[in-house]
DNA sequence: CATGAATGAGGCTTCATTCAT
DNA sequence: GATGAATGAAGCCTCATTCAT
């Protein structure tokens, strides 16, 4: 029979997980020390170890949400209608990713968390979770392209998937560390390369 | 065992950078003490301090060399003749990538790399460069594309570079990380939605 | 035990400086580890750096102290009625200086902390500022020796005052070091130099 | 039957002396690296190591040169003829100490000897040396101060000698860390405490 | 004789975590 | 529940010294 009310506690959690994102976002997982984050959230160490048994636990809530983020970006688009295009759907996820990258968005963590997903198999876990879950939206994309007559008959509608799910880190790194990516100039690249729904293909092989 | 040869110490230096390697690829730069560093290399802390003034500049050295292979994986592709499709193209460097991800290989570091320079400018300088340089790289290929016909006259060159080049960090992750994407499902997925060459465009817009 | 009092704060930090001290009495400030400091505090290393940044910091402190207890010493004297003559008062200082130097005494820490002086301006700073205000003390006290007749009218009391001074880091240096030098000694010597308040002075020149 | 000359192994020992001298007068005894010396002098390691066993081995070096460049400063104004006033012995060796105070003069290390002393036994043993020889010095010259009158019969002269001697180390230090004493000025705070050879005493006793 | 690469103990400091209050 | 003082292992790096060449 907890004395504090359940919200309490979740509040507090959340003041806690608010204050460690802006340090991992400032300065990574590594650098960012225990104490950054008691001086961030204005909680003592005592406080923070109430709620999280270790740093490990912060980054695997944090690295969690940050991949979950991600994820839900891409939920209603695939049901949208009538289909959109990919360089729509990449213009649009591309400009959420953009919301969420000012200094505390936890947009930043992404690269943070697949740096760590590489050397440590607790984070691979659920980011191989998050990337299937991510690809299983695409495929039903993949497969309404087919049903559209966008793709062939016999399409390989998860390697379709794969393939316009990589376009997103690379847009995150650029946009996050070159900073001269826009979503407008990334869907014209894709609009140029994948031009459905144009009136005219000029790629026809001669 | 002084007076030694230019090469001996160049070697040296070589030995620090693979042992570094190997420790960074296994753990990761933040988790990877020195001390590891001096056992994968045989090596006392003196001496490898003689060759390196921090860990820093070992993170510097190796992150530099990352940056730098990839770039240099796609030199020659772009002049191929005749032109490679996009999908031909990704394939290639794809497998590329998964020759260098061996526990060893330099791709390894790529995320820790990308996720050091969201937060260390330092860091960022050289991503940035190495970005711009395969940037340039791929608008040559984009302009080749324009010029067979490929993609529509006033086609924005840099933007489909851009678009091009985005597939790869996506695919390294994937690789890396959840490890079930090959080269050839890859190119398969870029062939169905972009399929120059193929006898039949199937995706008419109607 | 966190929330401490105010005084339980004050107690630890000298605390520190009490166990600094007597390494540093022991073994110089250079050669005096900060394990030592552990050790002799009784404190681990997080407790220390908790009141104290860096080991420069703690001798730092303990070289202010010192050269503060050098100048309170010399407080009083120069109002004493009726005027004590320069061998009265530097036999009272020394004397003092000779209780302060037992192996914890503060004033085995003055050649450090002159040397110290030498080399680093930021310890030069508060030497300076200590023996400026020691000479005007001295200077109070020339200028009454003056008032006395024990100096001509136009004497230099800022020049009086510097000599007067000069005596003291003599006689702790040979007491410290030498060891056979006595506060009687140097005021038996003093007092044949400066004969004031003797019934007859005998050294007319001729 | 060495392959070179004494004087060679002379020359390179001094050379090294030289060397260090310059370091510890710029950062002290404990700052300066054998690396600082083995760049100030232009000799490689194993060099230096051939001429001096250890670091230890250089400071004792310099530290006993510097204490007898001091004792033998005082070595002839014994004897001069007529017997110079206090105030004109004072300013004799205060000019000489300022000559010697130049960035990369001995005296420089004198306050790090006198430290070093108070708590290394070695050292302490041959600063007790000079400090007996200079004592032995001073006597001389106070018995003579006796013949001339200016002392009275039953002089205690050792205490005289230790009082004299006494002035000169807190000039050393008000010049080296001070800066603002000079022998005039000193020579005319003694003068004026010590009025031998004045026409006038103005400090008669009642 | 000289070189300078190599050693490795040990120095200073940080920081995740605990627990008495 | 909350506090924050305390812990102590471990991290990075320096430096006096040696010795193969």
């Amino acid at each position: 029979m907890p004395r504090v009310s359940e919200e309490h506690l979740e509040r507090r959690k959340q003041q806690i997980l608010d204050a460690a994102q802006v340090c991992f976002a400032r300065k990574g997982f590594a650098v960012t020390s225990m104490q950054d984050i008691f001086a961030e959230s204005g909680l003592s160490a005592g406080a923070v170890y109430r709620y999280f048994k270790s740093k490990n636990e912060i980054i695997a809530a944090l690295a969690f949400e940050a991949m979950a983020g991600l994820r839900s970006l891409m939920g209603e688009l695939v049901h949208s209608d009538p289909l959109p295009t990919p360089a729509e759907v990449v213009a649009t996820l591309a400009e959420r990713i953009v919301d969420q990258s000012d200094p505390v968005g936890r947009i930043r963590l992404a690269p943070q968390v697949w740096a760590l997903a590489v050397v440590d198999e607790e984070t691979a876990v659920f980011v191989r979770e998050a990337v299937h879950t991510m690809r299983g939206r695409w495929e039903e994309y993949a497969e309404r392209m087919r049903a559209q007559g966008w793709l062939p008959a016999d399409a390989d509608t998860p390697a379709v998937a794969a393939a316009l799910i990589s376009l997103l880190p690379g847009f995150i790194l650029q946009h996050l560390i070159v900073g001269d990516l826009t979503p407008e100039m990334l869907a014209r690249g894709v609009r140029a390369l994948m031009p459905y729904g144009e009136p005219v293909r000029p790629n026809e092989a001669p």
